[in-house]
DNA sequence: GCATCATGTAGGCAGTTGCTTACGTAAGGA
DNA sequence: TCCTTACGTAAGCAACTGCCTACATGATGC
């Protein structure tokens, strides 16, 4: 993944990992704290924090100063992109699929289909 | 991304560059060779041919033998999974934060949440 | 101020990505 | 059969990831 790319590939590759997702799924229940976040994995604490900052960079959470603690917590809005491109896409492609069994439709019927294959 | 990841990593990894996610919006407008699919970037056909492989490992197209040229075509199911996950979560998150709401709303009101943070 | 706790940052290392050029391979035509 | 076409694979390189072990920073408490 090269540097600094836009920001829909930024949360594509944050959840492109298994860590960053079951991060994700536990913030889910509620903010948390790096510590408590580091507990369920078997990962040293900066790599905990580089995690949350690949998450952080996409947007899908926040980290705020708390005391002593920084508390993470999730950006719901953070998926909003993600659900869109997949949702219109996944539309879309079914959509042309419904298209094509049309064409197939005519094409067994001996009508003259519009679209090529 | 470590080899071998389990089959969500692998299509939002799959989604996680722009050139991947162009040559998916190609193919919803219909099958394609891998010579089509080359022209509109600036890139070797075998660094194509990489990307195309990066897609079908993910599930999310499909490459046929056609006479002397490879058809690409969708896979309209290899989105489901990434559909899936992505409108669970941000459903989770945001019914989450609509209890938050509530809890802030008992707050205000006196009353005793029954939520941390 | 100084020690401590929670966390971020820097540097290093093995493994991966993404691209290239060069070469291999399968199908079709003279 | 041999050449061409369309594509894949191999090897190599710069850049990035993901992890680690130090070390730095910022807030709390004595």
């Amino acid at each position: 993944m090269p540097i600094a790319t836009d920001p829909l590939s930024r949360i594509f590759f944050a959840l492109a990992d298994p860590t960053r997702r079951a991060m994700l799924e536990r913030l889910a229940a509620g903010s948390a704290t790096v510590g408590e976040l580091t507990e369920p994995f078997a990962m040293s604490r900066p790599a905990v924090s580089q995690h949350l900052g690949v998450l952080e960079d996409a947007g899908l959470i926040e980290r705020t100063r708390q005391g002593r603690w920084r508390s993470c917590a999730l950006r719901p809005e953070g998926l909003d992109d993600a659900e869109r491109w997949v949702a219109e896409h996944r539309a879309a492609w079914q959509s042309r699929f419904d298209r094509l069994d049309e064409t197939l439709a005519q094409l067994t019927s001996g009508q003259t289909p519009t679209e090529e294959e």
